[in-house]
DNA sequence: TTGTAGAAACATTCATGAATGTATGTAAAG
DNA sequence: CTTTACATACATTCATGAATGTTTCTACAA
């Protein structure tokens, strides 16, 4: 009804999105509509429409906004370091612990990957929000192929396979944690890392 | 146009089924209407109200017709077992295989957990899907309890901790597995299982 | 054996509502 | 006085589901 300053303007922003977040947890990207989004976020369709241009572009900027702090973590080059895979081990496990010390994380995870359908131009949106999980697939091969030119893996050990099943790893447990918190936890996480890594290093993976 | 006999009845539904199939893996559950099926089964909306009731149903159906004959695998009882381990691999790495047999698996796979919200209705029916792959969850947890009863783990490994692990991996594998079928390929189930129980005798899982 | 009633297996048409996008109105900030 | 930041109103599209029409099979009777 009223107009607002620069800064207010950003902060309806901010609440449609926050409750974007909350619908499309609540009833999935498909079935929400941007009068329900409206509805949560006490503005009209109007207001919706003068910040994005559909509903697509809603759940691009939602994702945006939570997964780019994450980003940061991602700049690594393991070819230098001493110990590759235990900083591959605490890089994983500090994306973990930062996705579970925000339950916003949790929320537009479990969005990105049980709310939604991946097709069409949700594809390249989704992708992005997956690739902060395991983006460094190509940087988990070198940090694996440079654990076994150090000697700290067995020769018969392939970077890529590793880096493969690792991202699996990753991929089912914040699958399964995103959409059941209660159930699975954090914990799960390191146990099944250090399993995995102490597999590779005595070439059990056949 | 013209009245069919009975058994033409079964093929015609087996024809909106599998222009279903086909259709909902293109385009996403959402997206599809039941004129995108028609058309691609080559009749018209009114044959398909006729089998089925609305759009869910017709998932559901397409669904049961793809995982029935799965579920005749998961009849098993650990208790009395003599390689509870064995044969807890045999049987997963059994799942895995039949799901690779048939393409149809990967792609009802892929809909169920890529290309449908997991909302609403829509929850019993993709759990039931999902529950074909770790429905043994419980009867991993007692394969893995028998195991340890018997010596062949150490009494410091966690059955159900262990059964969530298991189903964690397996999980992932299908999820990575029928998004992209030509990057996530067999063997790594496999590897990743023999890894994850040759972790867990170690001990290794902290 | 054949004729006929009824039901099965669809095709076609129609009415409705719902969601979208746009266009316009409006009040305050700059 | 112009632009921003919305609210309101409107037109259009589209998917659904029901209602109805049509043709063929099946059962049963004569």
């Amino acid at each position: 009804m009223v107009r607002k300053t620069k800064e207010e303007a950003l902060e309806t922003r901010h609440t449609i999105l926050d409750a974007a977040e909350a619908v499309f947890y609540r009833k999935g990207m498909a079935r929400t509509t941007l009068a329900d989004i409206a509805e949560a976020a006490s503005v009209t369709r109007g207001a919706i429409y003068w910040h994005f241009a559909n509903k697509g572009e809603v759940f691009e900027a939602m994702m945006r906004r939570a997964i780019d702090p994450l980003e940061a973590i991602s700049e690594v080059d393991y070819s230098t370091s001493e110990r590759p895979l235990e900083e591959l081990r605490e890089r994983v496990l500090g994306v973990i612990e930062r996705i579970n010390s925000d339950p916003r994380y949790i929320r537009v995870f479990a969005i990105a990957m049980h709310k939604s359908e991946y097709v069409d131009e949700m594809v390249p949106v989704v992708d992005q929000c997956m690739e902060c999980c395991d983006r460094h697939l190509l940087r988990q091969e070198q940090a694996f192929a440079v654990a076994r030119a150090r000697g700290d893996l067995p020769a018969s050990v392939d970077p890529h396979r590793a880096a493969l099943s690792l991202s699996v790893m990753i991929d089912g447990l914040i699958a399964s944690w995103s959409l059941q918190p209660d159930v699975y936890s954090l914990d799960l996480a390191g146990g099944l890392i250090n399993c995995f890594f102490y597999g590779l290093k005595h070439d059990a993976c056949h």
